[in-house]
DNA sequence: TTGGAATGATAAAAAGATTTTCCTGTTCCG
DNA sequence: CGGAACAGGAAAATCTTTTTATCATTCCAA
């Protein structure tokens, strides 16, 4: 770098006031330090850019006018980006960045999302949907400050804030012979086809909840498309297993669909806020944090 | 200052490069320079930057981003600010103040200017027209960098460069009596009434002229306007010494007018280059000299 | 499973800038 | 002519930056 912000400052002090002597007392700082900037910015360049008046001042050169204004908006340009750094993490401005679980994502972000946006108009949420391997990766990579998923695969690095524990559902069509019971035990539905929503972790998950209970399921189909899965379910007899729980009874072509808790007592799984440990938050996230407990305290 | 440029640079390099070692690798430096720098970026502006990767790197956070892309924009900004200033004393662009004579400037520099300007399409000529005294206070005070004028008042502080000489010339109604000789002395004109050029300087030397060959003019007007001169005598039977020899014969109202050398022997005046010695010329300036050089030395 | 390679952080020493103090020379002004 | 104001220079002091060396963590391959 031939030059540095500091002696630009000294130089556009020294061009404002006239004085050298003038242009150290408003920037703090003996004279002759001004003067060695001033002359350094000269050699660099290699141009005068004052005309000294040996005992009363100086005054620019047509080169240190150009200079001058160029210095300015650089020093302004510094400031903006100062200012805009130091609100990277104080303002309550700017791009928030979340990740979600995607099944969770449109059956409660838009929601909280659309709140956040009026109490913090200043920023602006940039959502990034992915399953539950996805999102820790997604925090690990920096791609995103937080997100709401649920405690699934966290290692040690990762710390989980839970909003609120989640039951077990399973998704019947409407007119399968369990749908009108209360609840309905994985025990029951087990002689039924199972149709897996296959993300990564979630899948696996699903299979071990129902090993874990001594059954062998019968998997019909397995997809990662969340809406395939009601789908499937809603034109046939089998079952599927999982935490989201739309309100929608409907599938995407208009069946009627069944939503039953689990009967065994298993593990509960929570939603929460995940993020990386190490990271500290900005108070941008913890405003977004804070909002997202309001919203599950009062459930 | 929250932060200097070369902070910025490293920062920038690390995010590109993904890497604290490659980024040092990149900017020549060692590697605990650059991870300092990070360091206190984050403590400034009380952000993380990065997210690390204990031995594979990092990778930028949501903040992170946002700075690194105010930063870029902040060291290109830096970067034409540095071109430019490198420019200032080298390039062939940009702008020239130059300072002339006022009486000298309407014939000599519309025609330098017009080939200066389809040499070096890239420098924009502003033009600074004062009187004699004017152009060297203007010198001193940096208006412009070197000045067309006559060798009059000059002190140690100015260098001058001389063009040309000029003679000195007297100037007469067409119809006046003297105007059909070859040449007349002031010593015929002292007869007559003068009409005084009064721009500072050049109306004491005027006087000290006819004073130091002894004669006592009457002085029938003075104006610092030069084209009032001509008028007042092209309109009586006075008449004016100067040096600038104009091509039109006409005063502006439309009257003709005769110039004629002066026959006594006179300290010569010289027009040139003045400019200040202790600056350093721009090459632009330099160029523009050799213009004028080599436009005179056709004569 | 283990050892080596790669990587970022840290500490201490070295090198370099910046800053301050003190001083000089110039110019202005009463 | 003497004092005040001012810029610039020199040397010492202080701060920053840089480097060297080392450590801790992680990955990868044997």
């Amino acid at each position: 770098m031939p030059f540095t912000l500091k002696q630009l400052r000294y130089f556009v002090a020294t061009a404002e006031t006239g004085s050298v002597t003038l242009a150290a007392q408003r920037v703090n700082i003996s004279q002759p330090s001004v003067s060695a900037a001033i002359a350094e910015l000269e050699a660099r360049f290699g141009v005068d850019l004052f005309v000294r008046h040996h005992a009363q001042g100086l005054s620019l050169t047509p080169a240190g006018r150009e200079l001058l204004t160029d210095a300015k908006s650089l020093l302004d340009h510094a400031d903006d980006v100062r200012l805009g750094a130091m609100g990277l993490g104080q303002d309550l401005a700017g791009e928030l960045h979340i990740g979600c679980f995607q099944t969770v994502a449109p059956l409660i972000l838009p929601h909280l999302i659309g709140i956040f946006a009026r109490q913090h108009s200043e920023i602006s949420v940039k959502l990034h949907e992915n399953h539950v391997q996805g999102v820790l990766d997604g925090l690990r990579a920096g791609e995103f400050e937080f997100a709401l998923t649920y405690d699934l695969g966290l290692d040690d690095d990762i710390e989980f804030d839970t909003l609120t524990e989640v039951p077990l559902h399973c998704i019947l069509a409407k007119d399968h012979p369990l749908a009108r019971h209360k609840a309905v035990a994985i025990a029951e539905l087990i002689q039924y086809p199972l149709v897996l929503l296959a993300l990564p972790h979630s899948r696996d998950y699903f299979l071990s909840i129902i090993y874990g209970l001594g059954l062998q399921p019968r998997v019909a189909h397995e997809t990662p498309n969340f809406e395939m899965v009601r789908g499937l379910v809603a034109h046939s007899d089998a079952f599927s297993i999982m935490h989201s729980r739309p309100l929608s009874e409907w599938s995407l072509d208009g069946k009627r669909l069944a939503f039953l808790p689990i009967k065994e007592k298993l593990r509960p799984t929570r939603l929460g806020l995940a993020r990386l440990r190490k990271l500290r938050p900005t108070r941008r996230s913890l405003a977004f944090a804070a909002l997202c407990h309001l919203h599950f305290q009062g459930k």
